[in-house]
RNA sequence: GGCGAGGUAGCUCAGUUGGUUAGAGCGUCGGAUUCAUAACCCGGAGGCCACGGGUUCAAAUCCCGUCCUCGCUACCA
């Protein structure tokens, strides 16, 4: 036995997987589970169990603006958010299962070399272009500021909060250079335009590069998803991108005359992978390089689709222009996770969070990575709901799987004390069933390395379903009245399939795995290996005492679900309640401010949709005085069929302004409804008319 | 609007180098069974493969057009 087992570690190939880098200002959630670390964690396990070369890598990205900004906003350090965060998540991964080789940190101090070397090695070679912009600068301060720490107001809306690079009132992206009065967050004081030098990686000079290494070398084993994401932005045209920033956290830009300027964070956050994995060499007293430069590791990475971008064009040219790294050989990134119908929010706190997962679901961390895979988001989003969380449980772990095993641990224990029975000559039957099951490695291997979790976990289902097919079918507890000899052939048969699903189930489901070894006293030198169940005669020998039956899973009932989707309806409650919070008063206004707006009623003549936009509607509006036309933003929340004939309250005399083209001349005064849904502000009565004023 | 991905049974999804009566799991209905967490096992019902055209001896699969969902992007009072 152990002789086969060395000779399949011997033949290993190398890997190095990554898993995104989760960002430090927020724990884990479903969405992350499901699209990156359960797949990347199935498929480490997997080949490690193969006896291949792994080395699985992750930690926390700790840098960008984020993080100052959270960290102003709750009144502590920027380090003392990163230590809570990374150690949150960190320890929240463990628990769950996720067995990285090393889950390291931005902050560290190998980062910080390794990403700085990365840097200075490209800068030397001449691969980075530099630029003097303009960007506005907190004289008090003394500092750069990022887009998010300046605010002002809206040009489009006249939201006075509206941030540098967004308004949230109404939507709009900015350029913080835009806004109206702008205002730095950090001394409240009026930022002024500075020149700033920042260095560009020029993707334009890679398209070629990219197009024959992605576009015509993964054509066809790159998911669809993934190629055609990386096909639409290099058909679009990629531009050089600044991989500086003005800020004082991250990592410091390594070359003279940089002062105050640190590493974008998406150039040194990818940088990560590598110097985890150096981290990881170190401790085990290994070489990191084969890793990263040699030509027989398969790289592979796990991330969320919205990482597409930055792991199939950014890194890749980083790796390229470096020269010495090796490029992925496939991204698998899958697509988003909803839950109960909604989308994943942190923000809205629209999430089943690890940690309290793993609080309110004690040592279910399997039926969690098992639902996750099985309705994984792998080509196209999909929905978590709890009651499928409750099905997938009792209806397959619990009947299928636990079922199996324990009808079989009871039987054994029942008939021999536990110990294994010496099997008589084996029928047609047990031949075939023996044979089937020595099929199992090779068709979940398949789907695993196909990056098809979501099958690979039918797959095993299947092969619990063939040691209950087997036992319906040879009845045991009948036969046991009348050939009592046959019995210790059959059950000699069912202990070999749950032997073998005790290693089959390992990647997906870790803990259960090794609470079968355990069962079946598995669990020592005579551990056995994925190529092991094809090629073993025998994987639980007659003779040896196994342990007594215990649960694997065990029901959920009705009431824990509803715990859940009450917490959930609790949330929704709580938005709402956020959402109602009325936003405090304007400066006072005079009654000759007010006199300033012309506000009358009118009503809309015609309607249609502004061609080659999606939000704009092009109306015709009688105001008493003319007809005009108005552009209003108001193309999702009615159909223009539907509003012709309405009366609404316009402002007049707001400066006519060109949109796509066409003059607006006016405003629609609207407001919104608790679905984000517009509403006219209506003074749809009887015997109003058009041109009356507002006063 | 542009680009990308998706639209197949009540639900979640396979299936697209074109080829016999379109598959799986769950749910549902019925049967059988009692070793097992009323679980397992067997069987049935359930689909104009989003819609409309076209190519072909043959289309879920290829081509054209339309509609819907999601993402990126543009645009947005």
């Amino acid at each position: 036995m152990s002789k086969n087992q060395s000779e399949t570690t011997q033949k290993g190939k190398r890997y190095t997987i990554t898993a995104a880098l989760p960002y430090t200002n927020g724990p884990i959630h479903i969405g992350h589970l499901a699209g990156v670390y359960v797949p990347a964690d199935i498929y480490s396990r997997y080949l490690r169990l193969k006896g291949n070369d792994v080395a699985f890598i992750c930690g926390s990205d700790e840098h960008g603006v984020a993080i100052p900004m959270k960290a102003k906003k709750e009144g502590v350090s920027p380090q003392q958010i990163i230590d809570k965060y990374h150690n949150l998540i960190k320890d929240s991964f463990e628990a769950f299962g996720i067995a990285f080789d090393n889950y390291s940190r931005t902050s560290s101090e190998i980062h910080h070399q390794t990403a700085s070397d990365f840097f200075r090695k490209l800068y030397e070679q001449g691969e980075f272009i530099e630029e003097v912009t303009e960007q506005l600068y907190d004289q008090e301060a003394g500092q750069f500021l990022a887009d998010r720490f300046v605010t002002g107001t809206c040009p489009r809306c006249n939201h006075e909060e509206a941030y540098g690079d967004q308004c949230e009132q109404c939507g709009s992206s900015l350029n913080a250079t835009d806004l109206i009065n702008p205002k730095s967050t950090i001394t409240g004081s009026k930022p002024v335009l500075k020149e700033t030098r920042h260095w560009f990686l020029p993707l334009d000079r890679y398209e070629s590069f990219l197009r024959e290494w992605i576009l015509e070398g993964h054509k066809n084993d790159w998911k669809p998803n993934v190629y055609g994401q990386v096909k639409s932005w290099v058909d679009e045209g990629l531009k050089p991108r600044a991989v500086t920033r003005d800020l004082d956290w991250g990592i410091p830009v390594p070359v003279e005359g940089a002062d105050g300027k640190v590493l974008y964070v998406w150039f040194d956050a990818p940088i990560g992978y590598i110097s985890a994995t150096k981290e990881w060499a170190e401790r085990e007293g290994k070489s990191w390089e084969p890793y990263w430069k040699d030509q027989d590791t398969k790289l592979v990475h796990f991330i969320g689709k919205d990482n597409i971008v930055f792991h199939c064009i950014i890194f890749p040219t980083m790796l390229k222009a470096h020269g010495d790294f090796i490029l992925p050989e496939n991204v698998p990134a899958n697509e988003f996770l909803n839950l109960e119908g909604n989308k994943l929010s942190t923000s809205k706190n629209w999430a089943v969070w690890l940690h309290e997962y793993l609080e309110e679901f004690p040592d279910k961390q399997d039926v969690l990575r098992y639902t996750l895979t099985a309705n994984a988001p792998e080509t196209k989003d999909n929905d978590f709901t709890w009651k499928d969380f409750q099905a997938r449980n009792n209806n397959e772990l619990v009947a299928i799987f636990g079922n199996f095993i324990n009808r079989v641990v009871v039987l054994t224990n029942k008939y021999y004390d536990g110990v294994i029975p010496q099997p008589g000559t084996l029928t047609q039957v047990d031949m075939e069933v023996l044979e089937e099951l020595r099929t199992y490695p090779e068709k979940i291997g398949q789907s695993i390395e196909r990056y098809r979790f979501r099958e690979a976990s039918q797959v095993l289902m299947n092969a619990a379903r063939l040691g209950n097919k087997y036992l319906a079918d040879e009845e045991p507890w009948k036969v046991v009245k009348t050939d009592p000899e046959r019995v210790q052939t059959i059950m000699y048969v069912a202990l070999q399939i749950a032997s073998a699903l005790a290693v089959l189930s390992e990647p997906l489901l870790p803990f259960t795995s090794e609470k079968l070894r355990d069962m079946l006293a598995q669990n020592g030198n005579d551990r056995l290996f994925w190529d092991d169940i094809a090629g073993f005669e025998t994987l639980l020998p007659a003779g040896k005492q196994i342990n007594k039956a215990s649960l694997l899973f065990t029901k959920i009932e009705d009431i824990e679900i509803e715990k859940q989707l009450e917490k959930l309806e609790n949330t929704k409650k709580m938005n709402e309640a956020a959402n109602k919070t009325a936003e405090p008063q304007k400066e006072t206004a005079t009654f000759e401010d007010f006199t300033k707006m012309d506000l009358r009623v009118g009503t809309i003549i015609e309607a249609e949709k502004m061609p080659k936009a999606n939000k704009l509607l092009v109306l015709k509006v009688d105001t008493g005085i003319d007809t005009r036309t108005i552009v209003s933003g108001i193309a999702q929340s009615f159909k223009p069929e539907d509003i012709i004939g309405k009366k609404v309250t316009v402002l007049v005399n707001l400066a006519p302004r060109k949109l796509r083209g066409v003059m607006s001349e006016g405003m629609i005064l609207m407001t919104e409804n608790a679905e984000g849904k517009l509403v006219f502000v209506n003074p749809d009565e009887d015997g109003v008319t058009n041109g009356t004023t507002i006063n």
